[in-house]
DNA sequence: ATTAGCACTCTAACCTCGAGAGTGCTAACC
DNA sequence: GGTTAGCACTCTCGAGGTTAGAGTGCTAAT
């Protein structure tokens, strides 16, 4: 499969210059735009031979080139340079984070969004920390009057999960507290995913007599456990509306209307196969939703400590800036992990 | 200002048309399709009349007839007929709220604006209950080790506020227990939005000595207090791009971003005059944002016990089904309340 | 192996033109 | 006087045709 050097700068040209104009690019404009010292009409064999090799293709018989997917995968594997950022960019992204006196952990991936999807001019998604891997911290029961409670589940990280009961008048305050500190001690320092449903249930045989009232406590911590699916926040949703490619009306509408469906977002950022520098890029096809097949994804992942706790992604057309992008997300990623 | 009732036999002729076909309406049209037994020629004479006095308009000289945002005006105001929704829509409804077990009240939120944009087809907006009205029930500060704390601010409507804190290693448990009661005390009863700043600055004095560590307590607190932008939810975002008005791409884009600006939107649902069962339109202009000036907002508000606590709103283009949507509304706020 | 030259192809933009829809006006009608 | 038929007029929209331009592939020369 190995290209010749010569191939290598043309399709490294084509692509360069695809992702700038968003036009089919020609051998005339190659061998203008981009100093090889070739000549049109060698630069034309060349073109010929990569397309019959599925990197690149015409639109018509009578257009310039375009990369195919092979193409850009080629292109981000093999060609692509790093890019580097400017000062003041680098220095925005610093800004948000250090001067920002954002310490909650929704505010700060809000920010994220917004900043990655103005520096972009791509769709920005991310997920946060993840409820389930923080451990126990303590379960409260706060009673409202004596029919109602709030019951609070509280992890170590901060995370707060909140419920109303319903709790039976006849439980005296001396029972409750046995029960709530019964648990507390049960539960305690266990991490969020590792409170099996063995152990619920376990726990519900437990305290069998008061299954009535505890039904709905139960049901608070299956739920924690449940909660796989977490919120995608998005970000700079309308910048795929200023892409060429998406002119079409009904290209718009079925992206949009992907972006409504959450547990699909979670999915088309799941799984991220690490590649240098963690940051994962999916080309078109090779991101399995319907909807996506003419975009790319850029997924980086991040760690607050040592687990990975939340991915972090741009989607753009498949004629982005890669190399930017990628740029943009290191520079995020590192600044978000020394918090 | 009195149309002759035969001009709003007409002009209601005209909406109703319009409103379903998205089509200027013509004089011939009116005349086959509605049982006024008139001739083509009676009407456009009449058509040209309500063009004069600025309920019609012509998109050019040899079109029908659109109607003007007065004409809508004048349409919801004294014509429009109220509609009768399906059996099978209002089951819908009902379903959505008495089979489901929802409680949580963002989850009942999620579900309602997904129901009504189904149901309507436009974009559904939701405000949720207040922070600000719900009385204080609890402060509550638990340490997770001997530098952060987590400070939880709880409302009797089961709200809870958290906000993780520094606090001094100098400070003994005993005192911070008799701070937390101290708060405690003060606040017990208060609703929200009695908590002026004045109240703040009182209690900020009171406590001078142990200032530092509770300036993150108080800064928490007048958090709350500031918290009048709340989120609105959205549900059905694509739905105005299967409107024939949202053909054009940057209309679409302008829709989109607002969309994104959670500020503006709050804002754009704020203040409903209520006219009929405690629902507004506003049509087009009406609405002072640039971005909807071709829209109209239909707005409900609801209660929960008696204080009106959150609005509801569908956004569509002018030419909006009004009395179908008023209908959905209706019936919506009526089961939300049931809750 | 590379390049110049040339005939060929395809698109996109522009024009023209006619059909169709709807109007306004006038004159006739009840 | 209000209503209607008839007709000339206007405007849009889409189909069809034409052309300029960009880019190619091939061939023959370097």
């Amino acid at each position: 499969m190995g290209l010749s050097s010569r191939k290598k700068d043309i399709l490294q040209a084509v692509v360069t210059d695809y992702i700038k104009m968003a036009q089919p690019v020609g051998s005339r404009t190659i061998s203008r735009r981009y100093q090889v010292g070739l000549s049109p009409a060698t630069i034309r064999n060349d073109m010929a031979d990569l397309e019959e090799m599925g990197y690149l293709l015409q639109p018509h018989t009578s257009a310039g080139r375009i990369p195919t997917q092979k193409g850009y995968r080629y292109y981000v594997d093999e060609l692509m340079e790093t890019a580097d950022l400017e000062e003041s960019e680098k220095d925005k992204i610093k800004q948000v984070y250090e001067f920002e006196k954002i310490r909650e952990i929704e505010e700060i991936i809000k920010y994220t969004t917004n900043l990655l999807s103005s520096l972009t001019n791509y769709t920005s998604l991310v997920i946060g920390p993840q409820l389930k891997k923080s451990a126990f911290k303590k379960l409260q029961i706060m009673p409202f009057d004596n029919q109602r409670a709030l019951l609070l589940l509280v992890a170590d990280t901060g995370f707060v999960k909140n419920k109303v009961i319903h709790y039976p008048q006849t439980l005296s305050s001396g029972e409750l507290n046995r029960i709530v500190s019964y648990l507390n001690r049960r539960l305690e320092g266990l991490t969020i995913d590792k409170l099996t449903s063995r152990l619920i249930s376990e726990l519900r045989r437990d305290l069998y007599h008061h299954i009535k009232f505890l039904e709905e406590t139960f049901t608070l911590l299956e739920e924690s456990l449940a909660e796989d699916e977490r919120r995608v926040f998005l970000g700079g949703t309308t910048n795929i509306l200023s892409q060429p490619e998406f002119g079409d009306l009904e290209k718009v509408r079925a992206l949009l209307s992907l972006f409504e469906q959450n547990a699909l977002l979670a999915n088309l950022l799941a799984r991220p196969v690490a590649g240098i520098d963690g940051i994962t890029v999916r080309i078109g096809r090779e991101n399995m939703l319907e909807e996506v097949q003419e975009c790319s994804l850029v997924i980086a992942t991040y760690c607050l400590g040592k687990e990975v706790v939340g991915t972090i992604g741009v989607l753009g057309p498949t004629r982005m800036e890669y190399s930017r992008t990628i740029a943009i997300l290191e520079q995020i990623v590192n600044q978000l992990q020394k918090i």
